[in-house]
DNA sequence: GCTGTAACCTGTCGGC
DNA sequence: TGCCGACAGGTTACAG
């Protein structure tokens, strides 16, 4: 799925469009995506202004007028696409080319008459509605972690979280109660960057090498928000814009490829941990 | 608790 | 060209 840049980078191109702007039509063509949408789903969003435009780790949170949140997960494949009113309006896409309209899955019309189209091949993804003031004890976000942006974030968090566990950094970090939005691209990234193996016993790594962690967790997640996030197969900002951090990866994806830690000279390496493919340098990262 | 595995679902890519 | 297996940014459940 996207990670949490990624997330942020939907949520940026959405909240012009969405902000402010009451929905005046609202199509679920199926009854769920990876869950049943809510009872009277489409009822409760007809009509409705959205207020504000939010996120929450990987999660997009639309604030309504009515005291609802439309909440909505990418999973790893879903979009949000932007038809504008006119025929080809500047920026914004009537179509992608090569997308197929049987997985457009949700359809937004706004009193302005964009249409924001949600687009998910795997149905991964899935949306809800809840109370926005009881938004935290959602049962989606009430064990969450910090937000790895946030002052709440740092190596304290981290000694915290890591204290006696056996278990390593790279299935703690992808652990949302550890600290919320990070995936397996910028976890492997934040690793090797921070030069920490993904399978060292995380109760024995010290505080002041997670507090260069935490640091470097924060310093790559803002590159690639300023980056666009990372564009793989299917992902690409609300107006069909490419991010292009997946340039920048150091370790993700590059299986054989030599290290680019400064004097390292080592090859970055694969192995599944946990179901899920772990890239690193075993000859810098300790 | 921890670990590994599988499930959800579709598309893509590489090998033969 | 076609078939088959491996794999994909996430989350959750379950068995041991």
């Amino acid at each position: 799925m996207p990670e949490l840049p990624e997330v942020e980078t939907v949520r940026r191109g959405l909240a012009p469009v969405l902000e402010g702007r009451r929905l005046v039509r609202v199509e679920a063509r199926r009854p769920d995506l990876r869950f049943p949408f809510p009872e009277g789903f489409v009822q409760r969003l007809v009509g409705a202004r959205v207020v504000a435009l939010r996120r929450r780790a990987k999660y997009l949170l639309a604030d309504l007028d009515r005291g609802e949140t439309l909440i909505a997960h990418l999973g790893m494949s879903g979009r949000f696409r932007i038809e504008g009113p006119g025929p080809a309006a500047p920026g914004r896409f009537h179509h992608n080319v090569g997308e197929d309209p049987r997985h457009d899955h949700v359809v937004l019309e706004t009193e302005t008459s964009d249409r924001i189209v949600y687009h998910d091949p795997r149905r991964f993804g899935f949306m809800g509605l809840a109370s926005t003031e009881d938004l935290a004890l959602h049962p989606w976000f009430a064990a969450m972690g910090p937000e790895p942006l946030s002052d709440a974030f740092g190596g304290a968090r981290l000694v915290q979280a890591f204290r006696d566990r056996r278990q390593g950094p790279k299935t703690l970090l992808l652990d949302q109660r550890t600290v919320a939005g990070l995936g397996n691209i910028y976890v492997c990234e934040a690793l090797h960057e921070a030069r920490i193996s993904p399978f060292r016993p995380a109760g024995r790594i010290s505080a002041s090498r997670l507090d260069v962690l935490a640091r470097t967790v924060k310093a790559v997640l803002e590159r690639a928000i300023t980056a666009g996030g990372s564009t793989l197969r299917d992902f690409s900002a609300a107006d069909g814009a490419l991010g292009y951090f997946q340039h920048s990866f150091r370790a993700y994806d590059r299986e054989g490829a030599a290290c680019v830690n400064p004097g390292c000279g080592g090859t970055v390496r694969r192995k599944v941990q946990a179901g899920r493919s772990t890239f690193w340098c075993p000859a810098c990262q300790r």
